[in-house]
RNA sequence: GGGCGCAUAGCUCAGUUGGCAGAGCAACUGGCUUUUAACCAGUAGGUCCCAGGUUCGAGCCCUGGUGCGCUCACCA
């Protein structure tokens, strides 16, 4: 027997509007079966059975055997000694019908059950007239009563709000969404096997850290009460795994989530998920090579084609991707050359680029220009090479071209997708540049310099390439998906009011 | 933070010039053994996001607020 359900134990939405649900949960557990019972059933997944089905001109091997499946029911179809239903579960659907004569048992309990509700049937696989795969059960079992309703039926949910705040109805009730996160799981673990094969060693470092650095960005701050000292949520793994390298890991990435106090949009999301790796006896060219490769792999894998659609535009990811000097394409977009300050200084006020930023130096002032001026038009995929040097706080002069690091970034829809570079190994050089960083009025650069990885490069890190990409970003086209949110599963929302 | 837009039944959405709060789906009652957005007949369901204001009268107009989306700024 069951306790009749309290007031302020449901939500109450699901109090108000659900009474006839509440009532159907009581008569479940007074007379059963029970609505939520402890063991779970062998189910076979629904897309197996419809393998194995057939048509019903040509029948499967499974067609007269008895199976069971297990998952949500919707859309009920009742005939009056017949209902049809479908029941759904992670791999797809089956129908299922339910026949009074079959059911003798069942058959007076079946108001209460459902649509959303989860339920297993067992039954004998078959076709309808109309050859419609389906189950005509001969058990069923309630797995769970649903008390709150699933959402009208061939819209699935809408508000875009409702979608991120109840995923957990999002992923059933509206089409393709899971299918984005299975392709997302799949970019993961393909992504980890392509440097596994590589000789790369998956690594994890602090999320916690003393300094936020290896990026620039605002942090999070939090507080250690037992060590009573601030922590910083970390922006960027980069510095760690560079001293894995000092200690002669060789080869290391890591897929991390990283953390950055600073604002929302279709592109950013304030915690999100960045691949970083580092190779000894390598620069930036050959991380150019992983990431074309790597992108390329992905699309093969994931659509058996290098071609994908983003956005409403058609984007081809063979390898190799074009590649374009920073100093070119500033040239190419703006009319004059990055190092002529003046037209630059001239071209910041035209484009009414803010007074801060030109405070914080000329060749930001410059990396401003470009972003304003060049990123939107890269359609890609591109490789920008060849970055000004004073914006590349840890990154190698090139030899051939001084006053420029070697650094790339890849575009694509004008949206960064990758950022690498050869990494400066020189402690005094880098000390001499966390030094600068730490003058700068730029409240995103560091407050201190990491004095502990300028001691890790006095013990001498090989010459070595390094990596970073957005893993969401990379997902976002490989999905053909507009905004962060939409491969987030949980993706950053303001606080919901209490109600 | 600025601009624009949205917020009405569990869900998807209408709502005219300011004049009784609407539809479809879902739910409930009845009918139906081959539907697949089943069908037929009926019933019930509302803090019109919140708080003020204007008005004889506000879902609608005004002010402020909240949430969400887009966008700009910000994000090397």
């Amino acid at each position: 027997m069951g306790a009749p359900v309290q007031a302020g134990t449901l939500a109450p939405m699901t109090e108000i509007a659900q009474k006839d649900r509440l009532e159907k949960l009581e008569k479940l557990r007074a007379e059963g079966p029970p609505p939520f019972p402890s063991r779970g059933v062998l189910a076979t997944p629904t897309a197996e059975l419809v393998e194995k089905g057939g048509t019903a001109e040509a029948p499967g091997p499974l067609i007269g055997e008895t199976v069971t499946v297990a998952g949500r029911m919707r859309d009920l179809r009742d005939f009056g000694k017949l209902i049809f239903t479908w029941l759904n579960d992670k791999s797809g659907r089956i129908q299922v019908g339910l026949q009074k004569n079959r059911l003798a048992e069942w058959w007076p309990k079946r108001k209460l059950f459902d649509s959303g509700d989860l339920v297993a049937f067992t039954g004998e696989l078959g076709h309808t007239q109309k050859g419609e795969l389906t189950i005509w059960a001969t058990e069923v079992t309630m797995q769970a009563k649903a008390l709150a309703p699933p959402p009208e039926k061939w819209h699935g949910l809408a508000d875009v709000e409702q979608r991120y705040r109840r995923r957990y109805v999002d992923l059933w009730a509206s089409e393709g969404v899971r299918e984005v996160f299975e392709a997302r799981s799949k970019t993961l673990s393909l992504t980890r096997r392509f440097f596994e094969e590589r000789g790369f060693l998956e690594v994890e470092t602090p999320t916690l850290h003393p300094i936020a650095g290896g990026a620039t960005a605002r942090p999070f701050v939090t507080h250690h009460n037992a060590l009573d000292s601030d922590l910083y949520l970390r922006i960027a793994p980069e510095l760690y795994l560079k001293r894995l390298i000092v200690g002669g890991l060789e080869r290391v990435f890591e897929i991390s989530r990283n953390f950055r106090n600073e604002g929302l949009s279709t592109r950013h999301n304030p915690e999100f998920t960045m691949l970083e790796l580092y190779q000894a006896q390598a620069d930036y060219t050959h991380m150019m090579e992983h990431t074309e490769e790597l992108v390329q792999h992905l699309a093969t894998e994931l659509h058996g084609t290098t071609e994908v659609e983003f956005r409403g535009e058609r984007y081809d990811l063979r390898a190799p991707f074009q590649r374009k000097t920073y100093a070119e394409l500033f040239r190419e977009h703006n009319g004059c050359e990055i190092e002529d300050e003046a037209a630059v200084r001239a071209r910041a006020t035209e484009l009414k680029i803010s007074s801060e930023v030109q405070e914080l130096g000329y060749w930001r002032l410059a990396g401003e220009v470009f972003e304003a001026t060049v990123e939107e038009h890269l359609t890609g995929p591109v490789f920008v090479t060849d970055y000004p040097l004073p914006i590349c706080p840890l990154a190698k002069e090139s030899p051939e071209n001084p006053g420029y690091a070697e650094r790339f970034e890849l575009f694509l829809a004008g949206m960064e997708l990758a950022n690498a570079f050869t990494e400066l190994n020189d402690p005094a050089d880098q000390m001499a540049r966390f030094e600068e960083q730490v003058a700068s009025k730029d409240p995103e650069t560091p407050g201190e310099v990491d004095v502990d990885y300028v001691q890790a490069l006095e013990y001498g890190m090989p010459p070595t390439g390094g990596l970073g990409i957005g893993i969401d970003r990379l997902v976002m086209i490989l999905t053909n998906q507009d905004s962060i949110r939409d491969v987030l599963l949980f993706p950053t929302l303001r606080q919901k009011p209490a109600e």
